[in-house]
DNA sequence: AAAACAAATGTGTTCGTACACACAATATGA
DNA sequence: TCATATTGTGTGTACGAACACATTTGTTTT
């Protein structure tokens, strides 16, 4: 516990007074510029402790001549996407600090594609930066870009999927097994001890699953678990834009398996399962999604999904971005993990979820 | 739309000598200071137009010698209480701001009597200040204390609860209809249609209702009507801190009425019915309340309370001021009326909650 | 002992804006 | 006509920190 100033904020004179040297020498003291005796460096950093002194950051950033370069490498996205809020809370950011001493840049991969995010990563080590923000879909390629960047000693921040034991500034995203806990428990309230769930998976061309669908069908599973599930979990794999393959494949196993009363997926696809069960009148079947996307709330709103599990996308790019910027121009301790909220969306409550303040 | 300008930031110089004119000519045309001739007011106005000149906050807080003062007009609280977490963000937004040409003061009542509101009312009256922040408990009291910060245009921001028509600079909170909405579903999807509802209404000395409570009750019941809910609504009044008294109510309305199966309060006192649930064995009985305060999170993990409401009270109080600082300071233009999202806890995702980024 | 050099320390300018003040131009009154 | 307001306009300094550069001090070399 710091003792509260009567306002009065000390500045660099102060120090150097009290200290009983020049401004020069605190000022090589706070930046580590060396070229101050031992005995001197040894009075300023007690008198700096002491009072406690924190620079006023207007005018640093104004003398400031350094600036930093950031590169944020995201999913392209569409209108109403995930990583379209995501891109708006970098955009926040820019708002916020672009101007002072801080040029970010966004770079984009296809986020189905491996080969993509590494020609990303290819292109960005021909150039000079300062910091990056990651969005982690690739944990593989995600940690040997890491490695290189700690070569350079150049920070990194995660977005959206947690990585461990990585050297990180800083991840901002859910804990995605407690997510799986969460989708769980809405679906189990719902559907039942003795009844079957359908899981859809969405898988794209190169046919994997990602970590974080992994780890929150995990967190489900364990959840299912732990309350004594005794139905069954039914499997079908989807392929997305390809409709009327899915509603065969998904004819046949609701043909097959009456018991099916709750679905679920566990990326932001669920809009798919949406669709037929829509179109084929299921409704009594509770459907559980994840992600704030149009298709999904148009799906929220109109009943045909009862629930959606959400993680702050804007807010995840907006501190992103900010934590970088703390870190580099003020100097900041930032926390290097730091777990989004789960926000659980149904449709009475979507309409005010964007409405983030300011 | 503006045009993207490629990094370089245009000055008062810069727009000076756009405008033939000195840099004092372009402060005064800023600040609308006068003592310009109408044809410079002119050729000034047009450039700082044609570029989109933005100052340079950093600068301009440096250099400005006018502080201001923001009072924050709020209930006192002891540890875990709501308003602890909306005290929480405004000390945030101090931390923040705090020593940039703004000094925040927090003058607090005792948020079940409106004569300590009045006194600190008639307390500031004595005072100087720039803004206030108010929490809207006593709607009647905070319209008349509004009416007379109008006559002195100084600005004023509401917290809490919205009352209609006013001329705040901004309010941030929840649309209380809506959270009834939200509550009601969720108790609706356990209770089904044809069983009973106990609403518990502990109520404080002078025995009358908030507009909070009022309105959350009303879209409580608006939405049961909208989806035929059959059961009854049994009302139990309590009293805060009589647990001997309240239990002996409860017992007899649970008696008489073996028909309830769910319970709720509108404000953030559902651990009262949580207490006597947990005492009783009644676990059956889903309870849903608002807030996340220590004692209502206690139960939710207990698995007494089901759900809990929470309206992100510290990213309001948070809000709150950086909105004034935001005006006062930087200018800026803010929404007047930002209603914060609904949300929804449960035993799995409590623990995330109060993890915002930043 | 003087010169050469390195290390330590102090001074001065700069960033973009606010604002006080000096000055110029015009108008008003005696 | 001169003195005095009145209004418009430009200049200079300050804000607090960063950083380049000048100066002092101490040490080594010749």
């Amino acid at each position: 516990m710091k003792t509260e100033d009567e306002g009065s904020t000390l500045r660099i004179v102060d120090i150097a007074r009290m200290a009983h040297v020049s401004t020069g020498t605190v000022d090589r003291v706070i930046h580590n510029r060396g070229k101050v005796s031992a005995e001197n460096l040894q009075k300023v950093k007690a008198v700096l402790e002491m009072v406690d002194y924190r620079p006023n950051l207007m005018a640093r950033s104004l003398a400031s001549k350094r600036s930093y370069v950031i590169y944020a490498v995201i999913p392209s996205f569409e209108v109403g996407d995930y990583w379209a809020d995501v891109y708006a809370g970098i955009n926040r950011a820019i708002e916020e600090v672009g101007r002072y001493n801080v040029l970010i840049k966004i770079v984009y991969f296809d986020k189905y594609s491996e080969l993509s995010f590494n020609r990303v990563v290819q292109d960005l080590k021909t150039r000079k930066f300062d910091a990056v923000l990651i969005a982690t879909l690739f944990s593989d390629c995600v940690i040997s870009f890491s490695k290189y960047l700690e070569k350079l000693s150049v920070p990194y921040v995660y977005l959206d999927s947690h990585i461990p034991d990585q050297k990180q500034l800083a991840y901002f995203g859910t804990s995605s097994q407690e997510t799986g806990h969460v989708a769980a428990r809405l679906l189990y309230s719902k559907v039942g001890v003795d009844k079957d769930i359908l899981i859809g998976q969405i898988v794209h061309d190169d046919n994997s699953l990602s970590t974080q669908w992994i780890n929150r069908e995990l967190g489900f599973k364990n959840y299912l678990e732990s309350v004594g599930f005794k139905g069954n979990l039914r499997y079908a794999k989807l392929r997305s834009g390809d409709e009327s393959y899915n509603f065969k494949v998904l004819d046949d196993i609701f043909q097959s398996h009456e018991n099916i009363v709750g679905a679920i997926t566990f990326n932001s696809t669920c809009h798919v399962l949406g669709e037929y069960i829509k179109s084929r009148d299921h409704l009594n079947i509770t459907l559980i999604g994840y992600d704030i996307t149009k298709k999904n709330v148009d799906m929220l709103s109109g009943g045909v999904v009862s629930a959606l599990i959400a993680q702050r996308p804007e807010i995840q790019g907006h501190c992103g971005i900010i934590s970088i910027y703390e870190h580099l121009v003020l100097g900041r301790k930032v926390n290097s993990i730091n777990y989004m909220p789960i926000d659980i969306l149904v449709k009475e409550n979507i309409l005010f979820y964007n409405n983030i303040g300011l």
